[in-house]
DNA sequence: TACGTTTGTAAGTGATTACTCACATTACAT
DNA sequence: ATGTAATGTGAGTAATCACTTACAAACGTA
């Protein structure tokens, strides 16, 4: 135990993050290894501070504050505030994001039995999940990219290659029997993509309060994608 | 004249923004007025910084330094350094950006002579070229609008009222004559929007030494929206 | 219990921050 | 020419920044 005690001034946990971080935190054990239960109110507070304000305009007193520690602690743990950045967000690779998703669009595809609605809906419904659940790391991610190189190469990296390669294989088959007609797959996953997240950053970010229906947005994306807007 | 005469680090107007910072200050003048040449260097220089490294992490000393200026000349012609990044970003909505694109959205539907597929790629194209041009501010105010309530309440109030209506208005006709089948036009609004936003981040952010070829993506984009991917 | 390692702390460090101020120069109307 | 307001300067200023250091407590192991 340290020398003295200083009490955190925001109980762990709180806030409107609610219970993402406790996968995120999971995340990154499975990544780091166990960890103090300082380092791990350190990982909570950068990330709550990083998704509030921002990188550049958090400061390392501020995080420390919050997680109750002195500020020398977080030093102790990362060895610069932008180390701390970037081993935050690591855990969205390395084991935690890319690889589960190949993994799942796999099983999905198997699990429609063919039918690429089905296919599309369960996917996507998932992701929705999966996005409300790294909500804050995303955000993080999404924010800092353009400013450290290191998170750049990252993506570039891990994103890119797996999923054109599973969109590849996952398109083929319905190509082949006729669902839809040939299409790049770059293309298609791209559209998906950015059909998903600009539904997902004006639900969360720019008209927050209003009420979302999102099983029935999933939908219409769904029946975009593979009728257009053409009468029926 | 100054008591002193610095000599600005970097030459004026140069740079990967080019020529686009030309139409900035000019939509800039339109809304404050004549400027300053030291005015004018300010604004240049505070566009071309906030938009590399972001507003939390550029000094004022730098943006100084870049327009070849003493930085107390900056706080003669704004209060505060928000209040710089607010006064930039502000001609986007005021004169700018919004009710040009309204106007633009009626001038090219009726050009379009009652085709929906050639108005599209009209409007498409005519999008891109003023994102090119408008890119370091446009970046700057997405980059920004989550830290800044300033920036939150400007684009809410004039982007989504205006563009919803010039939306309505547009599609109507198109539903009415059978080209497509009735759709919420703020679906049709954010599906166009996310995809069009979605194929530029791609292309100038993510993966910009790659080449692209504009006119193809936005048939292609069209082309989904109208028919989607169903075998023709 | 003894002891080396890990974890934690409080009080610094110099550098950088946004912003001020007393003063100099210029523009311009008279 | 003269006076006044607008424009510009550069040396401050207190606050804040990321990070260090000397030391103490706690832990694992024997």
């Amino acid at each position: 135990m340290p020398a003295t005690k200083p009490t955190a001034e925001v109980p762990p946990n709180n806030g409107s993050l609610g219970g993402a971080i406790d996968a995120i935190i999971a995340a990154f054990e499975q990544e780091e290894g166990a960890m103090t239960d300082k380092k791990r109110r350190i990982v909570e507070a950068a990330i709550h501070c990083f998704a509030e304000k921002g990188y550049a305009a958090t400061a390392t007193n501020t995080i420390a504050r919050r997680a109750g520690v002195a500020e020398g602690t977080i030093f102790r743990h990362f060895e610069t505030k932008k180390d701390l950045l970037v081993r935050l967000v690591r855990p969205l690779f390395a084991r935690g994001l890319v690889p589960l998703v190949a993994e799942e669009l796999k099983i999905e595809s198997e699990r429609a039995g063919g039918d690429l609605r089905t296919f599309m809906r369960a996917i996507l419904g998932n992701r929705l999940a999966f996005a409300d659940r790294f909500a804050p790391l995303v955000r993080i991610l999404i924010q800092e990219m353009r400013f450290h190189a290191e998170l750049r190469e990252a993506v570039a990296e891990s994103f890119p290659a797996a999923l054109q390669q599973a969109a590849d294989r996952v398109l083929q088959p319905y190509i082949a029997n006729g669902q839809i007609r040939p299409v790049e797959p770059a293309f298609f996953l791209r559209s998906v993509i950015s059909l998903f997240v600009g539904y997902y950053v004006l639900r969360t970010e720019v008209l927050p309060m209003q009420t979302w229906d999102d099983e029935a947005e999933i939908a219409r994306i769904v029946d975009l994608m593979l009728d257009g807007l053409r009468p029926r």
